[in-house]
RNA sequence: UGACCCGUGGUCGAAUUGGCAAGACGUCUGGUUCUGGCCCAGAAGGUUCCAGGUUCGAGUCCUGGCGGGUCAACCA
């Protein structure tokens, strides 16, 4: 199992695994359609489908979901591939919804001839116009009616291409006039006569998403077939596929929330259009958060699944902060990449003091390095040292240098010392300017003091013998956290500072990086060089900076004021809480008397208004309470059946509907008259909807009977008391929450059979 | 105002299925340091959306409310 924790969706595997469900087997599948590349979304989805699939020693297969021939391209196909693979996952299989055309096709038929699908006539405004509205129901088609060989001649006709474009649809024959819009006969299949890049022209009829992908699941036999949020809705259609096709063990759906960004859009829409006008380089532009595009900015495979997995997956909407995916990545690139050092925007400096150039030994790493979590990258020397010269013409960084320092400047100011990153401590003795009054050199001289005390450390090349580099220094796409937000408009919002471009000088060595390398330029960040030049320049690209305390300081961050909450007086929200209940129930009785009547003798009875109403509006459960108060008094009937029946029948995902109401009575008097506690109660209604039977016999064949004798119950808790030192002290040190630990071990002790209220009181007694 | 889904520190997210509200990022201290990085130690930050109810005990169950999301392509 992953160290990264659980998530609902591993707990509903563990639960199919549990009952035997396709005998414990896992297998996934991701379904990109085509139609475009992969961005850091999906690699959410991947890393969590495929993750799956090893965990459980599963499979996952890489599947197409090819099936509108309109959209897509073989060129997108090559490219998903390509970033599956780059992120470190092989499928089981790649395999293609386009392969399983004509198996879908006997299937539609075959759903005609159940009467579970007809070709409808109606053209794309008349089917939207009929479709009604999320309150109001759509209208049948007219040919709803058509026999099933009717149909079945339309559909052969239709595959073989007797009608134009958008003439006839197949639709699958549920309810028009459904809650769920899905279900509001859904189409299935749509004509059109165009190439598709896989089947070429076989085919001038073409699946819809929801007819294909449930049944290509099944034919892949996919245990848990996992997708966004916004196919929640899809849900009922799809099962209702399944179980119209009869298939045993039919996969089943789990959706999850989608990956958001800050500073970042999750649009292919959006990519497509800052493409097409150019405002970016391609789908690849290091900006994009394309996979494509993070791999060309440098990012590694690691730090993004590192990344998905810590993010995690649940059902809430929610959006990541950028800063975490950039902090993955300078977390697997602190212990990859060797240091260097590199000057962006240079200042002259004039070294006084060295009598022949130097020879520094610096090494790759910083020791500290190694100590970090996680084993040293193969292949890196952690030994590793490389030489760099040191002659009497320095550049050094212009921010690294200021005439008037500001408080707190630990860098090189008129007359103080620093030292040069794995040189020596010079002191800055004179300031050279132009006519402007800026600083064009400085001239320093080499403090040959062992006492010297520095105020920092500073990166500095040798002018001599450094390299020129081009540093494309990449920032967010956009300027700000919530894009679109202010105009309505992503344009708007765009960063117009994503690229800058620093022409630099580096140490030689950096040179001599290889193409596809990371480099660290100390202090500044960590950059790429791209597999393949660009031209006789030296190019990197900055994967991300490093965390910069300093400069957060200067920029002044204001974090903006706590809102203001306004005071709200609970009894006033309670009583009108209470208002708006009551309202709602004359309303409801106006029109239900026979529910007010049952609501009158339940509340009389003693039952919370709550429960009375759960019951009075429902009439299984109010038969029910009927019959069960012949055996026990009706106030008790209610509160159990709203609060302990009810969520017993919702868990086993069952109706009111046959309970043994006889039964259920009788199980309230056993409580009612202590014999038996409220839990060792659930614990024999639960038998009673299982296996049915009376409830006294039931709880004497499991010797479930609660034990009020305070002395048998002392023992058990001076037990408890004394198993759990440490909680007895914290709870007599103050930390009353641990009586609830405690009292949940006593109730435990004593498997759930002990007195509640008895053994409390004994707890509370003994801890003082 | 139909159906479905979701509300847990600033941001994500756990919680053994009713029993001590994890962890990470961020923030703030301090230590260490030849990277204002890394690392180490510590701290602050919560009425678990609200109100009722059930229970010895509720983030978890019930009822209602509030807030957010999704659905009315011959897209996926």
């Amino acid at each position: 199992m992953s160290s990264e924790g659980t998530n609902f969706i591993r707990a509903r595997i563990d639960a199919d695994r549990a009952v035997g469900r396709h005998g414990g087997a896992v297998r996934t599948r991701f379904p990109p359609e085509p139609n475009g590349y992969l961005h850091i979304g999906h690699a959410k989805s991947i890393c969590l489908n495929f993750g799956l699939a090893r965990d459980y020693a599963g499979t996952c297969n890489l599947r197409f979901d090819d099936t509108n021939p309109t959209t897509e391209d073989p060129e997108f196909v090559d490219g998903i591939l390509a970033d599956v693979r780059w992120l470190g996952f092989e499928p089981d299989a790649v395999l293609y919804a386009s392969d399983y055309f004509e198996q879908l096709y006997l299937w539609a038929e075959q759903l005609v001839r159940d009467g579970k699908a007809y070709v409808d006539d109606q053209d794309l405004e008349e089917i939207r116009a009929t479709r009604g509205t999320v309150t109001e129901a759509g209208t049948p088609s007219p040919c709803r009616g058509r026999s099933p060989a009717e149909n079945l001649d339309l559909l052969r006709r239709m595959r073989a291409g007797e009608f134009v474009d958008g003439a006839k649809v197949l639709r699958a024959k549920i309810d028009m006039a459904h809650p769920n819009m899905k279900m509001r006969d859904p189409l299935m299949y749509r004509i059109r006569h165009a190439h598709h890049y896989r089947t070429g022209d076989a085919w001038c009829i073409y699946p819809m998403y929801d007819w294909a992908h449930g049944q290509s699941d099944a034919l892949e036999r996919i245990t848990h077939s996992i997708c966004t949020l916004e196919f929640a809705n899809n849900r009922e259609l799809y099962d209702w596929f399944t179980e119209a096709l009869g298939f045993e063990e039919p996969p089943k759906q789990l959706e999850f929330a989608r990956l958001n960004l800050t500073y970042l859009v999750m649009s292919k829409r959006f990519f497509k259009r800052i493409v097409e006008e150019g405002r970016v380089d391609g789908w690849d532009d290091p900006r994009m958060p394309t996979i494509a595009g993070l791999r060309r900015r440098g990012v590694t495979p690691e730090a993004i699944r590192a990344f998905a997995e810590h993010v995690g997956v649940a059902k809430a909407n929610s959006t990541v902060d950028l800063g975490l995916l950039e902090w993955f990545v300078r977390d697997d690139l602190n212990r990859k990449a060797p240091r260097r050092m590199a000057v962006l925007d240079p200042l002259e400096v004039e070294l006084t003091g060295l009598p022949a150039p130097l020879a520094l030994d610096a090494p790759e790493f910083p020791r500290d390095v190694r100590d970090l979590p996680g084993a040293p990258p193969e292949g890196v020397d952690w030994q590793a040292v490389r030489t760099v010269s040191m002659g009497s013409r320095l550049l050094i960084e212009r921010s690294d240098f200021a005439a008037e320092p500001p408080p707190g400047f630990r860098r090189l100011v008129p007359g103080g010392l620093v030292r040069l990153r794995h040189g020596p401590v010079v002191r800055c003795d004179a300031v050279e300017r132009d006519a402007a009054g800026e600083v064009t050199r400085l001239r320093c001289a080499v403090v040959d003091d062992p006492e010297a005390r520095p105020r920092g450390v500073i990166h500095w090349v040798d002018a001599a013998s450094a390299v020129r580099v081009k540093v494309k220094l990449y920032d967010r796409l956009f300027a700000v956290p919530s894009p679109g937000e202010r105009t309505g408009e992503l344009l708007d919002d765009l960063n117009p500072h994503s690229l800058v471009v620093a022409d630099g000088w580096a140490e030689p060595s950096v040179a001599a990086a290889g193409p596809g390398s990371r480099l660290q330029l100390e202090r500044h960040g960590y950059v790429y060089r791209a597999p393949q030049d660009e031209g006789a320049d030296l190019v990197l690209t900055l994967v991300v900076g490093l965390k910069d305390v300093w400069a957060a300081k200067e920029e002044g961050v204001v974090l903006s004021d706590e809102p203001e909450e306004d005071e709200v007086d609970p009894a006033q929200v309670a009583a009108e809480q209470a208002r708006i209940k009551a309202d709602a129930r004359t309303a409801h009785f106006l029109e239900h008397p026979d529910a007010e009547s049952a609501f009158t003798a339940l509340t009389t009875a003693g039952a919370s208004d709550d429960a009375a109403w759960t019951i009075a509006t429902d009439a299984t459960l109010r038969s029910l309470a009927e019959t069960a108060s012949a055996h026990a008094p009706p106030g008790a009937v209610g509160t159990w059946i709203a609060n302990v029946l009810v969520n017993e029948l919702k868990m086993r995902e069952a109706s009111a509907e046959g309970v043994d109401g006889v039964a259920l009575g009788r199980l309230v008097a056993l409580v009612e008259d202590g014999t038996l506690s409220a839990a060792l109660g659930k614990k024999v209604l639960a038998v009673i909807l299982d296996e049915g039977g009376d409830p006294r016999a039931i709880a004497e064949a499991r010797g479930w009977v609660q034990v009020s004798d305070a002395a048998a119950l002392e023992a058990v808790v001076d037990a408890v008391l004394a198993a759990h030192p440490d909680e007895v002290a914290r709870y007599r040190a103050g930390e009353a929450k641990l009586a609830g630990f405690l009292m949940g071990q006593v109730m435990k002790a004593s498997k759930g059979k002990a007195n509640p209220g008895v053994a409390r009181g004994l707890l509370d007694a003994k801890l003082g």
